[in-house]
DNA sequence: CCCTTGAGCAACTTTTCGGTTGCATATCTG
DNA sequence: CAGATATGCAACCGAAAAGTTGCTCAAGGG
């Protein structure tokens, strides 16, 4: 019987877990959208237009930066952040194979019923 | 100065955060894995192979179950969970936006370098 | 019918999370 | 230099999450 995955979690699992952690807020992900769309931004900028306090901001945005999706550069005295692709890339990868296996499931499936 | 999403988040938004949040825990990308194989399990099976309680495994099937992705179908005394591939299709279109974006915005970067 | 197995429910504990407030620090600008 | 601006840091708080334990119930198997 094929089991649950044995344990002891591959590193793998963990940082797709971690980075869809940082997108499960709401907060997160317009920062991500916000930032995606091309242009660094300060902390500053980021805070206007939420009505949350820069503090909360900066918190979102150093979650957002230990997943790698974003990665922020002190220029003068401001520190600006800017999107990194990569993390969502790799996640967009791995919900693509699961896509795919589960396609390939429903066809042995079909094949099976048609004979 | 084009600002943070201006606010009521978008229903789509919302949505996708869920299944973020629900993809969010190494437990939980542990069953999807196991799940998305194909053969619907039950609870007790899904247990197997872990070191967590019954109840923990139900309350992750749960969670799933709300976000979409899985969905129970009570047979006999056990219920079994199957995956449900919609909500990562969705989730995987909008990171495969996300994407196509950012690489829009390094084209027009480097026509803008290049002259 | 008795016993085992699979599951649901509820209460409770312990962390973690999302946010805030208050204060200190560095950087511009006039 | 004085004042405003942009951050950083740390403590604190309430709510939600993760997990456990104990008890009850339903369904199969001898």
């Amino acid at each position: 019987m094929s089991r649950l995955a044995p344990e002891g979690g591959s590193a793998k699992r963990r940082q797709h877990a971690t980075v869809c952690a940082a997108l499960g807020d709401e907060t997160r992900l317009s920062l991500v959208t916000a930032l995606s769309a091309g242009e660094p931004r300060s902390i500053a900028q980021l805070t206007g237009g939420s009505r949350m306090t820069r503090q909360a901001i900066t918190k979102h945005l150093r979650v957002l930066e230990s997943a790698g999706i974003v990665h922020s550069v002190r220029s003068g005295r401001e520190s600006r952040f800017a999107f990194d692709p990569a993390p969502l890339n790799e996640l967009k990868d791995y919900l693509a194979r699961v896509s795919e296996q589960w396609d390939q499931v429903l066809g042995r499936l079909k094949s099976l019923v048609e004979g």
